[in-house]
This record gives C-alpha cells, sequence and structure tokens, in this order.
DNA sequence: AGTCTATTTGTTCACGATCACAGAACAAGG
DNA sequence: CCTTGTTCTGTGATCGTGAACAAATAGACT
C-alpha cells in the first residue's frame, strides 16, 4: 500500500470527465438538469477512478451525519441483540448508517455517557434500548437535544416508545392457566427496575383479580435461568403450587429443571408458562407453552418512528404497543385432580 | 427548539476566551505550551457553552474518522451477540466507535455489499463475524483496500484471525467420552461451509483415530434446536449409539429432546457433550457437558489486534488461536455395560 | 543592555464536499 | 436580429477543524 497514493477525490473526477467539481456533485445527488451524455461521462470516470465521496466532508457541509446511534443493553441477549438486528436492517434500508454504544449498567451516568459519546460522533437521532425504569427517565432529559425513541421498554415516558404489550401478554398466559382450571398461578417476576417486570406482573395480577383468585406472593428472579432454578427450588417445596407463569423464558428453563429434579411432573403436577419464545424454548423438556414476542419487528418499528421524527413526517403514533401471542406447547395442562 | 440556533463552534469558544481558535483546538488535543491560566479560561468557556467538536470536521482534515467497521452474520445469537458485545467494548476503551453492518446472508456479493456500506461511511478498519469460508475468502480480497481482521473464523485466510481453537476443543470433547469407556463417539455436524464445522469434526475424527475407535457415519444439522432433534431421532434408533458429540449446545439441546422421548436415559444409556458452553446449558435436562468459549473475549482481542495493524504496533500474531475449556456437567457418564 | 533560546499565541491555508449564484448555450417567439 | 426563457455548466464562498508557519512574549546568559 503506497501511503501517498491519496484517493481520488470529485475534484478528480472532474478533471477526468472534463466537467467541473459541481457537475460531478449534482450527477451524484441526482439533481436534474445534467445532459445525459455528461452524465455518463461522469460515471465513467467514477467507475475508472473506483471514486467513493468523502463522507466527513459531506457530513460538514450538510450538517447530516447519515448516522444513527443506537444505546443498547444486555445485548448478547436474545430479545435485544434481536432489537439491534432490527433496528439495523431497518435503518439500512432508510439510507442510515448504524452507530451502536452497549451500556454495562444502567445507572443514568452510564446511559449519559453513551448517549455523550454518540452526540460527539453527530448522530441524528438515537434509538435507545433500555427496558429499566431508571435508565428511561434518563433518556427522557435527552429529548430535548437530538430525537430519541425507545424501543422494548414501557410507556411510562415522555420519548416515542415501541413495545410489547407486556401487561396483555402476561394476561393472556394467566388466564390460559386459569382457564385450565388452576385455582391460582404463582409468578416468578424479574428483577425490580425493569418495566418488563412491572408490566407482566400486573398483567398476572389482573387475571387473577379478575377470576376471583387468591393471588400469592411473588418471587423475583434476574432473568437467567440460575435464578430460575433457585425459586423452582422453593416453589417445588409447596404442595399447593399447581401452575406457574415465568417473566421469562431463561427463568422457566430454570424452573423446569428444579421441578424435575424435585421429582415434581409437568404438566401432571404443575403447569409452566414462559415469555418471549426464544429459539430454544420448543425444545425444552417439556417444550414450552411460552408469550412470543417478535423482537426483530420492534427494533424494526421503533427505527421508523425515529426516521419520522427526524424527517418531520406526520407524528402517526408516539406509544406503539405491539400484541403478542400465545404458544401453546406442551409444559400446561389441566390442574391436577385432588 | 430554535431551528435557527446553531451549535457553538470552537469559534465561538475562543471569542468567549479571548484567545483564537488554535488555542482552543491545542487545549482540546491536549497539545504542550499552553499556559495554564489560558487552558482554565479555555475549558470554563467550553463548558459555559456545553462545546462539542464537531467530528466531521475534525474527521475531514485529520483524515481519521474514529470509526471502526463490523460486519456481523447470526448477530442475534449468542456467540455473534457477545463477539460484538466485545467488540464493542474493547473499541470504546481504545478511543473508536463502532458502526455495524448486518448480513442476512453470507453470499460474497452481501459481503461486498455490506463492506462497501462501511467503507463509504469511512471506517478504518472492519472486524467481520463471518464464521463461513464462502465469506472467508470474499474478505481476502479486501484486506489490501482497509485492514481486516476476522473473529471466530478458521484459520485458513490471509487475513489474521482470532479464533476458538475448534479442533482441540472437539477432541478433549470426544477424548473425554472415549476416556469413560465408550467404544466410539458419534457426531452431530453443524452445516457444510462452516469452518467450525470443519475443525469440529476435524478434532472428533482425530481422537477416534488416535484412540484406535471407529469413525460412524456423520449426521449435519444448521445449528438449530431443531436440527439436533431430527438427528436424536436418527440416533436414538440405533441401540449401539452409547455417546454423541454434538457441534454447538442449540443442537444437543434438540437431540437431548429426542432421546427423552424415545426413552433413552441420560447419561444412562447414551452420554452428550456439546459446544459453546451457552448460559442455559447447566439447566439442560441433564445440565449438558461442553467445550466453554468466551465470544466476548474473543471480540476483544480481535479488535486489539485490528488497533494494533490500524497504529503499526508491531504485529504481534496474525493468527490467534484461543484455546476452549471443558466444562463437566450431568449429561456424561460411563459407558452402558453390556 | 543586548542576544539567544524556549515558551506561548495568532494567522493563514487546506481538507472535500454542497450551496448560491452567475454565466453560457440553446430554442422559441416577436 | 433581438429578446426572453429554459436548460445546462462553472465559479466562488462556506462548513469547522487541524497543521504549518510566523509573531510575540518571557526568561537566561554573556
Amino acid at each position: 500500500m503506497d501511503p501517498d497514493a491519496r484517493p481520488p477525490v470529485m475534484a478528480d473526477v472532474a478533471r477526468v470527465a472534463g466537467v467541473s467539481h459541481q457537475t460531478v456533485s449534482r450527477v451524484l445527488n441526482g439533481a436534474s438538469h445534467v445532459r445525459e451524455e455528461t452524465r455518463d461521462r461522469v460515471l465513467a470516470a467514477i467507475r475508472q477512478l473506483d471514486y467513493r465521496p468523502n463522507s466527513a466532508a459531506r457530513a460538514l457541509v450538510t450538517r447530516r451525519s447519515q448516522t444513527l446511534g443506537v444505546v443498547s443493553f444486555g445485548s448478547v441477549l436474545y430479545g435485544p441483540a434481536s432489537m439491534l438486528d432490527g433496528i439495523e436492517q431497518a435503518a439500512r434500508s432508510a439510507g442510515y448508517f448504524v452507530s451502536v454504544a452497549s451500556l454495562r449498567s444502567l445507572d443514568s451516568r452510564s446511559v449519559q455517557e453513551a448517549v455523550d459519546r454518540l452526540r460527539d460522533q453527530g448522530v441524528e437521532g438515537i434509538a435507545v434500548i433500555a427496558p429499566q425504569t431508571s435508565a428511561v427517565s434518563a433518556i427522557g432529559k435527552l429529548s430535548t437535544v437530538v430525537p430519541v425513541v425507545a424501543v422494548g421498554s414501557g410507556s411510562e415516558s415522555r420519548v416515542p416508545v415501541v413495545a410489547i404489550d407486556n401487561e396483555s401478554g402476561a394476561l393472556a398466559a394467566t388466564r390460559h392457566l386459569l382457564d385450565l382450571g388452576h385455582t391460582t398461578v404463582h409468578h416468578v417476576a424479574g428483577p425490580p427496575g425493569w418495566l418488563e417486570t412491572t408490566a407482566r406482573q400486573d398483567g398476572w395480577r389482573k387475571a387473577l383479580k379478575a377470576a376471583g383468585a387468591p393471588v400469592p406472593p411473588v418471587r423475583s428472579g434476574d432473568w437467567s435461568a440460575r435464578s430460575g432454578y433457585e425459586a423452582g427450588l422453593g416453589l417445588a417445596a409447596d404442595p399447593a403450587v399447581t401452575a406457574v407463569f415465568c417473566a421469562n423464558d431463561h427463568m422457566a428453563l430454570g424452573l423446569l429443571r428444579a421441578l424435575h429434579e424435585s421429582g415434581r411432573a409437568i404438566p401432571g403436577d404443575i403447569s409452566v408458562v414462559g415469555f418471549d419464545d426464544i429459539s430454544e424454548a420448543a425444545y425444552f423438556s417439556p417444550p414450552l407453552t411460552t408469550v412470543r414476542q417478535d423482537f426483530g419487528e420492534l427494533g424494526r418499528r421503533a427505527l421508523e418512528l425515529l426516521v419520522e421524527e427526524l424527517t418531520g413526517a406526520g407524528h402517526s403514533r408516539h406509544h406503539i404497543l405491539v400484541p403478542p401471542e400465545m404458544v401453546l406447547r406442551r409444559s400446561t395442562g389441566p390442574a391436577p385432580s385432588r
């Protein structure tokens, strides 16, 4: 590689094509009023030199970086990773680049820091994959400086949100178990501070109340299979438990394992429902009844919303709740007869 | 938001601080030869105006975008997602931004397209998370234009690579089963065209040959639990099968399910080993013996390699093979006595 | 005091694109 | 032939920063 060989610039193309740099610019930006023969000559020169416009120069003068930022938390998990993927896909087709800043913790200082990083880079808008309440409140303040949308979080904030309707999903899951004849449904919740935790717990509680069923105490996990396992050991010790709704599939996996080890049959003795429908859920032992959410779709919708906001297009809706879908498998069955 | 209110620029800071813009620039870039009192005045002005340097202008003049690109495939899966996360983390601490381009298919046209997108954005280097042979050959051609490293792929290409030592991992897994007294070990391989598939299959074969064990025919899956399930149904039909090495944990999960449904006890009748140690593996039924790879570490190392290449620092090593680690759990046990 | 050097600050230009405006070419109409 | 309008193309300024160079200031030493 020759270090002195600088990539060709617009002026080089202009020289080769025998026109001015302005004409090259016009061709590149699809402007009208360029004679066809001239355009062809310019395009030929571009190909010949393998010319690529300098995005920094363009960004400088147009004040548009063509870049969107994504603040993401827990991006190794299936949900966040899928949302990121959906966002990237939608951004590409809208003509934007995507720059990511992932968080290791969700305190508002970290969020602030990540957003600052993205702003320093000159992003035109930011999508936040940050389901914790603290994060949402932190980003609320930023929306005046740069357009922001939240993905997968609840609906309490001032920024536009695209999210799964967690509450109705949880409600459906719980009602499914009640309909099977269970007198009540126990709940393994997510960690406190997460919007999903609250919303799913609320849905569960509403379903119980609506059916006049007793509301047992909640056990909290941290979304991991390990925590589900621990909750499961506790629940297995209580012979009155016949139905459990887990706030996500990973915890349900741990729960299944704990129940199995404790000699409880599923769904013979205890029925279990999860939430998410991760791709492995169909291969658990037994296959898991769960609530499916389409994370990728969520990301796509969020990005479309963000682009709308940027281009000033009609503010279609600011809080989009996507309804989830129940997936029935073999981990649920009628309540055991006593 | 006032549309006319343009963000402050260096000249504004200079005016407030009563210096020239060049002095502001010096303060920002930590140059020497700035009187302390002047520096303080400039910093105060920066804070007062909430000034942020314009990255496009800086990129234009320095010819450095401070941005690295990541081409990623299958980024919703645990492995790729973790690598991406590791890359982002390392990039941040090296002072780079990260721009992602994810692929939906791995033909060389798509790869080329993704790389072009990143180049248009002016990235200084590219990390490719693309474990398929076809992709690797495609990126080989690019390394002359912009520095490239590959993550998690095999070692056949000319570009620098950071990867798990798949072969030795597979060899260890197979030997573990042989040591337990199994006469031979069956293998559920990944889909053709993946470097992991080849390397793990080679390791398995080597271990068998070294032990003088017969080499049974290979069954191929596509990494999904579903495909493992199907392979499992086939293997369960053969009473001679007592040990199976699956090329990844997801397929092992499906396999476990199939064996269970077919009435085979694990590990009583059949022992199973996976590969990856996904976070759920400890909660399978039974918990899965597997080969752990630290994807995040892989990403971090890859990025460091890339940065080394950019800064022209000593080419430490170009092919880094990270040794994996066996994790023994309850899915493996001694061969059944006949 | 005068000279020499080291430190500190300012001036001018360049990066590579777009934008606003001006000028050339061409056709149509009087 | 001249005017008018439309289409096509070129010139110069501009975005906000860093680099090279020049100038001013201060301190040290003869």
